[in-house]
DNA sequence: GCCAACGTTGGC
DNA sequence: GCCAACGTTGGC
């Protein structure tokens, strides 16, 4: 595998938290009804590194999640039409680094979670990710 | 709690 | 296949 490519996934820490995946480890993550979030959990690959980001009162990232089981039928979804993957908790950032300090970064300028708010599986490029690591 | 953005649904 | 109405998400 030649692209390694990173992703962002987000939660409610009031639904899942990254201290909810610390303590089971893997989780499966699923209950996504979204067709672009959906092509994205399509896009990918085991061994893929994504951003677990808190959505709500305190936006953020607050840690490191890896994919460990590419997409599979949802088994929540009764239609049949939505995916999710397997992830495994990696680790957890010292500090998280909040929404308000990402947006006045200018290398980020074009960070689709900003573009696309909604969006709950946002791709991340390479420098996105490693600029983001050395906040 | 409000509101903007955007995705989804359903009528035509 | 288009578009208006509606619902949901998420930042502030």
């Amino acid at each position: 595998m030649t692209t390694q490519t990173y992703w962002l996934l987000k939660s409610e820490p009031e639904t899942f938290s990254l201290n909810d995946l610390k303590k089971s480890s893997t989780t499966a993550w699923d209950g996504v009804r979204n067709y672009t979030a959906r092509n994205n959990l399509n896009s990918m690959k085991k061994g893929d590194l994504a951003f677990f980001y808190h959505s709500g009162k305190e936006p953020s990232i607050v840690g490191i999640v890896k994919v460990i089981k590419e997409s599979y039928p949802d088994k929540t979804d009764s239609t049949n039409k939505f995916v999710c993957v397997d992830v495994q908790f990696v680790e957890e950032l010292k500090k998280p680094i909040l929404l308000a300090l990402l947006k006045t970064k200018k290398e980020l300028a074009d960070f689709i979670l900003f573009k696309q708010g909604r969006l709950s599986v946002v791709p991340v490029t390479k420098q996105q990710w490693n600029f983001i690591l050395k906040l």
